[in-house]
RNA sequence: GGACACUUAGCUCAGUUGGUUAGAGCAUCUCGUUUACACCGAGAGGGUCGUAGGUUCGAAUCCUACAGUGUCCACCA
């Protein structure tokens, strides 16, 4: 075995190991061993990126969790596909691209670029973003197949996207219609409730009346918009203004044509709030419209008058005193009006919540528009539900009651939030104005309208010129990245996926439309499991953001410290749906144990590499061997680690299967750090003809780690020799990522208790010498004589054949007497009394000081337990074993009682 | 206005159906270059689990109220 470095560096082998596996196929899930093949199929879709620029930091939480899960599940033996891809992201793509120019110089580039040519720099921006992306994606050693990449706006998920448009049309689902839309004027384009982000702000209420004689008073604060009032909506019980429900009063307000005002009752109004009185305005508001179709229904309808335009300026229906003003302008002449005529009554400075477009980022205007949209309640035909429905069904009872078509969201509490939404979803508007996305599959010619994926025969057909909202495309993503509306081999063999991971901030956005799409497509859930996990946060709590500054470059972080210590860093710490910091400290603690396990491996391996010198013809057997030992020979330790081992394997395979990474990694990390490296491999110094043993312990823990750490552990496993048993020529050849997890159920079975418990105390004694030697000052190169006394009535502790090991540990020589010489300082575990000989040197007041402290808090707890144990009350309800373990620690304290006031009297 | 989460050691966080004297990492203090590792080893100190009630034999854990922090949602004009 060539000398290897003291320290690893992971920058010298993660690119060539992930070129390794990239080359072996085992990405492919066709391509794994027969074994995987045989087994149930595992699948992931990762979230696909947008192409608006690179990965951050919460890109790499997301990948470290999905390919420790694909990795963790592939050497279980699962057929496993880890789809990758990335989303055009229509409006977040286009609107960076148009900052971008517009920053170089642009005024306006839709009109200066025109169609064609904008999208063809979008396009070769999302190109080079995409390029990156991918490049990084690897970096972070995910395990992910390349052969099946995705991209919501090629080819094959354009096909999906178009066929589900005209299905949907087919079925009723998707119409045109003139409503109220969510308006973006600097984006130009509608925008989807989802697409909105409420700031708060202050604003002025205005109380005014429309004229002298008008009977009631509002208020607003976009008094510009009641140019277009035609109502006033009063609730239907309020004494005040019952009696003038119905009537109808012309004012002039300086609009186009005087308004026509119809007083109508509306349960939605408070008589409590401002004047208990509305002015509605169909035209600029979601709810006034709602009114104004709500009278359309009843027979009794009011007017719309859209007084502001799509270019944000009032509209001729406005007048001509504002027609072509900006909405702040005209509103500064129209109250300034007001009050010239005594109409103002009131002006007050309030908070407001206001949309505001997540991508342009200019406040959302209500303006009445013919879009695309999407029903919610209708009933899909033979299906008797609705897409609401279906997204409700998902999540509780199963698609059709059936529990296999149920998504489970972990952690639970979002469920009850997705259930809300779903109950408060508004038919969704598909179309956008955009010109980066799929273009709606809709041809016109004069008066006639064709929906279809081809244009129809024939000439003068011309295609809709609005696009779809880029959720449209993602929420096909679960079976447009398997071939759909094809029916694929992949589609059987990987529908529904089997975990999906996810942000809750695009829970509503993202989760929703994924099980809409899936159901109504494929009458099935798009994945079993949604792990919901918190967003990354930097070091004070602060979110991530370039306009913050404190952005940071995961390929950086790699470049520095290695992939296995980000990924291990990112991972221990999380809780599901809960957010997590990142700071320097982790990384390092994360490197730091990455070159833990290279020199406990670098260690072993010298080891068997010493011992095999001195019996060659085993060499090679020992590397080869994947056999576990057997753990009921060898010593104390050595059964002692292995059932440790099986314990470690049985807990972290538990906790893998329930997505609790941090916890997995903490217990593997304290076991390989504390169990192996401070204790089992010291002891293995002093004992020797482990090569064995210590064989197996490594192959298992490099199994164990290798899904959190795939570089390092893939590394060493190849400098080792190790060869993996199921790997095969047509995938991975011996390769860790291929190799067989560990068998938690065999390891169940071996846990020897009475060994684990005598290993307990040595290991106790071990450390009360060595906080004797620590606390009375001994020179650490000082070898000291020890005596050990046990007591009488416990099980005795095999002290003596391990006296060997445990003399080095603690650096002094180890005898079992009957008792403790005068003198010597003494330390209890209560089975077992230590005494160590200071010759005479020991502080006796201190001493002593210290034992009454100790004896102080010691009768303390007997006094509480005995309590416990004579209240009648415990003892006939508390569990037996409960009261079994609290007898048992409270003679072991009465015997460390005894022990030290024997002591403290001599 | 509604909902949700969080509040545990100096810091960042675990704590899975309520059950020994509440844990980890980092930081701090003391000691240490015994040939795997100073990106290390040994030892130590440090918490009345936000506050107040309640349920229970038993509460960090369940319930109620309150306070602070954060997030999401919402048509109070």
């Amino acid at each position: 075995m060539p000398e290897l470095p003291k320290a690893y560096d992971a920058s010298l082998v993660e690119d060539k190991i992930y070129a390794e596996w990239e080359a072996s196929g085992v990405f492919n899930p066709d391509q794994l061993p027969e074994r995987n093949q045989k087994w149930t199929p595992y699948c992931i879709m990762m979230p696909p990126p947008n192409v608006t620029g690179v990965l951050h930091l919460g890109h790499a939480l997301e990948n470290a969790m999905m390919d420790t899960m694909a990795r963790f599940q592939r050497m279980r033996g699962k057929k496993v596909l880890l789809l990758p891809g990335t989303d055009h992201a229509a409006i977040a793509t286009q609107a960076k691209v148009e900052k971008t120019l517009i920053e170089s110089g642009m005024k306006h580039p839709r009109e200066e670029l025109g169609r064609e040519k904008l999208i063809e720099e979008i396009r070769r921006f999302a190109e080079e973003s995409k390029t990156t992306i991918l490049s990084q994606i690897k970096k972070m050693g995910t395990s992910c197949d390349w052969d099946r990449l995705a991209y919501t706006f090629d080819e094959a998920r354009s096909k999906a996207v178009n066929e589900l448009f005209v299905r949907m049309y087919g079925d009723g689902l998707i119409y045109r219609g003139y409503r109220v839309v969510n308006w973006s004027v600097k984006g130009q384009s509608t925008a989807s409730d989802d697409e909105i982000e409420h700031v708060e702000r202050p604003a002025k209420l205005y109380t005014f009346k429309y004229a002298k004689d008008f009977p009631i008073t509002i208020a607003t604060t976009r008094p510009e918009t009641k140019l277009g009032d035609t109502a006033v909506a009063v609730h239907p019980k309020d004494k005040r203004y019952k009696k003038l429900i119905g009537q109808t009063f012309t004012v002039d307000v300086g609009a186009a044509k005087p308004l026509e005002i119809k007083i109508i009752a509306d349960e939605g109004v408070d008589p409590e709030f401002g004047t208990g009185a509305l002015g509605v305005t169909p035209a600029h508001s979601a709810v006034d419209f709602a009114m104004y179709e709500k009278q359309k229904a009843k027979g009794d309808p009011i007017d719309i008058i859209a007084v502001i335009g799509p270019d944000g300026r009032m509209t001729e229906e406005a007048g001509e005193l504002y027609a072509g003003q900006t909405v702040e302008e005209a509103r500064e002449k129209f109250v300034a009006r007001l009050r010239e005529q005594g109409l103002l009554e009131g002006e007050e400075e309030i908070m407001q919540n206001v949309g505001t477009s997540d991508r342009y980022g200019d406040v959302i205007e209500a303006i009445p528009m013919t879009q695309w949209w999407l029903d919610m309640n209708k009933e899909i035909p033979g299906r008797k539900k609705s897409l609401r429905d279906l997204m409700r069904e998902a999540v509780t009872s199963g698609l059709d009651g059936k529990k296999e078509k149920k998504v489970t969201i972990t952690p639970e509490r979002f469920t009850k939030l997705y259930l809300d939404r779903v109950e408060n979803l508004r038919d969704w508007c598909l179309s956008r104005q955009l010109w980066w996305g799929h273009r709606i599959p809709v041809w016109y010619r004069g008066d006639e309208t064709h929906v279809g994926i081809e244009a129809p025969e024939g000439d003068g057909w011309e295609q809709d010129t609005d696009t779809l909202d880029t959720w449209f495309s993602s929420g096909s993503w679960c079976f447009s990245t398997l071939g759909w509306p094809d029916e694929t081999a992949d589609l059987k063999t990987f529908h529904p996926t089997s975990w999906m991971t996810m942000g809750y901030e695009i829970l509503y956005l993202w989760l929703m439309r994924m099980v809409l799409m899936s159901a109504y497509a494929l009458d099935d859930i798009p994945f079993k499991d949604a792990y919901i996990h918190g967003i990354l946060r930097d070091e004070h709590g602060k979110k991530f953001s370039k306009s913050a500054g404190n952005g940071i470059d995961p390929i950086e972080v790699i470049e520095q410290y290695g992939c296995d210590a980000l990924r291990i860093s990112l991972l221990i710490g999380i809780s599901p749906g809960n957010d997590s910091r990142y700071y320097t400290e982790k990384i390092e603690s994360g490197r730091n144990f990455t070159n833990k396990l290279w020199n406990i491996s670098r260690f072993i391996l010298t080891v068997i590499a010493s011992e095999a010198k001195q019996s060659p013809s085993h060499e090679s057997e020992i590397a080869a061997s994947s056999a576990t030992p057997r753990n009921d020979t060898g010593t104390l330790a050595d059964r002692w680690i292995l059932s440790r081992l099986s314990e470690v394997v049985a807990s972290v395979t538990k906790k893998l299967e329930t997505y609790q990474f941090s916890a997995a990694g903490e217990e593997l990390r304290d076991f390989t750090w504390n169990d192996l490296a401070d204790w089992y491999l010291e002891i293995a110094k002093v004992e020797k003809g482990k090569s064995e043993i210590l064989n197996t312990v490594l192959q298992t823990v490099l199994k164990l780690w290798h899904p959190f750490m795939p570089f390092v552990t893939e590394y060493v496993w190849g400098l080792a020799g190790f060869t993996a048993k199921g790997g095969s020529a047509s995938g991975g050849e011996g390769k860790l990522i291929v190799a067989e997890w560990p068998d938690p159920v065999g390891a169940r079975h071996a846990v020897p208790l009475p060994d684990a418990v005598a290993f307990g105390s040595l290991r106790t004694l071990v450390v009360d010498m060595r906080r004797l030697r620590a606390e009375q000052g001994v020179e650490a190169a000082k070898k000291v004589e020890f005596v050990i006394v046990e007591a009488h009535d416990h099980a005795p502790v095999p002290v003596e054949e391990n006296a060997e090991w445990m003399s080095r540990l603690v650096n002094g020589s180890i005898a079992v007497v009957d008792a403790i010489p005068e003198g010597w300082v003494v330390a209890s575990s209560g089975t077992v009394t230590v005494g160590l000989n200071l010759a005479g040197a020991v502080d006796l007041e201190k001493e002593k000081a210290k034992l009454e402290k100790e004896l102080d808090q010691l009768k303390k707890y007997v006094v509480s337990t005995e309590g416990k144990l004579t209240n009648q009350e415990f003892t006939t309800k508390a569990p037996a074993q409960v009261i079994h373990d609290m007898k048992a620690k409270l003679e072991e304290a009465k015997t460390k009682i005894e022990t030290l006031e024997k002591r403290l009297l001599t």
